[in-house]
Formats: structure tokens, sequence, C-alpha cells
DNA sequence: CCTAAAAAATACCGATCGGTATATTTTAGG
DNA sequence: CCTAAAATATACCGATCGGTATTTTTTAGG
């Protein structure tokens, strides 16, 4: 048993992110403590560092699995789809049944982290904005192909639209959060379906 | 000289206050050190705490300086307006004109506070509760004032439109602040004009 | 079952944390 | 100018911080 990936080692590591990662995304960067850290894994600093080399690694490793669950959830809604238009519509649904989710791991990764560490972790800043970036794309993407295709107005502005979207989503999900009134997120993920429709053909 | 605002004591926590309240809002509550105050201010603790209780007391205190410094900016564009409508749209041009204040102070206060303090930090939470809620309300009045005016749709939808602003303004502040795109906050801003008038009456 | 290696626990490190008691300086009314 | 009070600095406190060296336990191939 050695390129078998259960090794004890791979599944403790697994185990430190699943409980240390809405940890962090809850409690931020330096309002997370190492003694957080082993009382929610019930590990001590031993095991801890066995299999990070510090708190910084974790804290990476950490907002990478969060948004990992997020994109993929989005992924799998924006992939069923075949058109251009579809895909884009796919986003505000899937965040819809993606809400009860991201409650659960303390609000969106994306917004958390890029508050917590703007200021304060550059490699962790580093991090948030690729992720950004991204996500901003692959919106453009979406946009400009929709528009080959006659699906989307030709004269409709692809930048404009992707930096709403993901303002809307992100605004969206730190207001319901905050203020426990969840329709803060759901109207959101309706401007953004009626931003999406009023750039449609016709 | 005692009923004199300018005593040294008054003097000494204003400055203590114009200092420190940006680094709170840039680097959090558990992100912000004693030193870090000290630092900042010039003073020694005994300084800062002869002035404030403790470190939440002066957190606090700092969330309502930096909420007040944009509150005022946007009240000011809205008092000079004098029909709702106009109000309404006082306020994405009062963000547009305090964009450089509020990246000088490390972000809008209300979103960093927000991500910062929901799942730490009581009373910080509590006030930006508060401070949401303030606002939510004021929209809403602004767009039921306009509804019996004349000058809004009857069918509009207030509390839809109070929420998205403040989703947009909040996401839209986050999103330019981490990846440096200005025209996240700006195209945010725009979105919400186009909100506004799209629940105008003709 | 044995054993070397990997994993985890224990025990410890200096630094910094928020906070306080005391000493010193500054303020400002008489 | 004097002086009591207010403001600030200094010196210290126990606790906790992130991290490491060492010891014990567990793992898993032969």
């Amino acid at each position: 048993m050695n390129s078998n990936q259960n090794s004890k080692a791979q599944r403790t590591k697994r185990h430190i992110l699943e409980t240390v990662a809405p940890v962090f995304n809850k409690r931020g960067y330096s309002g997370t403590s190492l003694s957080d850290i082993t009382q929610a894994t019930g590990l001590t600093k031993g095991g801890i560092y066995c299999n990070f080399k510090n708190k910084d690694e974790l804290a990476l490793a950490s907002f990478e699995y969060n948004f990992d669950r997020i994109r993929t959830y989005i992924q799998r809604e924006v992939a069923a789809e075949k058109t251009n238009l579809g895909k884009l519509l796919a986003y505000p649904r899937g965040y819809r049944k993606a809400f009860a989710e991201m409650a659960g791991m303390g609000g969106c990764p994306v917004a958390n982290t890029a508050v917590d560490a703007d200021d304060t972790h550059h490699d962790l800043h580093l991090l948030v904005m690729e992720a950004i970036d991204t996500w901003r794309d692959a919106l453009i993407m979406l946009v400009e192909r929709g528009k080959t295709k006659g699906e989307i107005r030709s004269d409709a502005d692809s930048e404009k639209l992707a930096e709403t979207v993901i303002s809307l989503v992100e605004g969206g999900s730190i207001m319901a959060k905050t203020t426990g009134r969840e329709s803060f997120l759901f109207h959101a993920l309706d401007q953004i379906e009626a931003v999406i429709l009023a750039a449609k053909t016709e």
C-alpha cells in the first residue's frame, strides 16, 4: 500500500482541511489561532505541523478547499447547460442552490478572504485575486461567445456584465450573512437574472 | 477652560480615533494589535488606555468614526436633492465621489466590518447590522415616498430595490479594492442608476 | 510477528498578546 | 507662580501566540 491515496497522512491531511477550512473562513487568518486548529481537528500541534509546514500553508490550502467547494457546485450547473445564455443563467441558479452550503461554511470564501487578506496577507490576497480574475474571464468569455452565436445582443458590454454579476453575488452574500436576511442574496440573484436577460437578443 | 471641547483629553482622543480607525478598517479587529495602535498614534499604552477602556471600546468607536465619514459624505449629496428620485440617485453619485476617500481608509467600513465581525465579535456585529438596517430603511422610505409623489412606479418593489442597491455598493467596493480594478465599483454604481431609473414613472 | 519509518503527542521556546499598577510629566484654574 | 488633578509614560503581569525539538505511538511492508 504505497500508491494508494488512502495513506494515513493523506487521510488526516484531508480531515484537517475539512475541519479547519470553515474555521479560517469564519474567523479569518489572524483570528484563527493554532489552538483553534488543534481544538477543531482533535489533533495536537505535532499532528498539524507534520502535515502542513506552517499556519500560512494551512490558510492557503483552506481557501483553495473552500473555493473549490463552491466552484464545483456552480460549475456542475454551468456544465449542464449547452448554450452560452444558459450557462450564464446557471450562475444565479447555482448560487441559489448553494446558499445553504455556503451559509454552513461561514459565507462566501471569495468575499471573506478578499476582505480578510487584502491589506494583511500578500499570498492569500494573490490567491483571491486570481480566483476573481478567472471567474471574471469566464463570464466575459460566455458573453462574447453568446454574441457570436447570436444569443446575446452584440452591443452588450461583456466586462460590465461580468463585473456586475460578481459584485451582486459577493455583495448579496455578505449582506445576507451579516444581517440574517436571506433576501439580500436572493434579490441580488434576481437582479443578475434580469441583467443577463436584458442582454439577450430580441 | 473646562466647558471648552478642546481639552487635552478630547484632542488626543480625536487624534487616536483619526489615526487608529483606518488601521482597524484595514487590518480588522484581531489583526490590529495594541502595538499597531501605539505605533500609529505615537502614544504609549498608558496614553491609549487613559482615553479608551480597552481594545473593544476603541474598535467600536473606530467603526462609528469610519462609518460616519462615509455617511456624512453621502448624506450631503442626498440632502441637496429635493425629490425622492433625486435623493435615490444621489447614492450612486455620492459613492462615485467618495471612492478616493474610501480607498484611502481601506475600503468600505460596512463591508469590512461585516465580514470581520459577523462570526467573532458580537458587539461590532450588532453595530454593523444596525448601520445596514438603517440604510436599508432609508432607501425603502425614499422609494415609498417616491411612489406617493408619483415619481416612482407604484409596482416597484421597495425592499428589493433597497437591498439590490446595498449589495451592489458593498460588492462593488470589495471587488474594486481587492482586484485593483476600479471598474468593479463604477459598473456596480452604473447598475444602481439603471435600477433606480427603471423604477421611475413613464 | 518484526521492525524501520512515518505520524502524532509531549514538552518546551522566545515573542507578543491585551491589560494594569505605578511613576512621571503636563495641564490649567486659582 | 503654585499646585492639585489630569494625562501620559514606564515597567511589569500572566496568558497565549506561532513554532520546534524530542519522545512516543502507529503504520504497514517484509
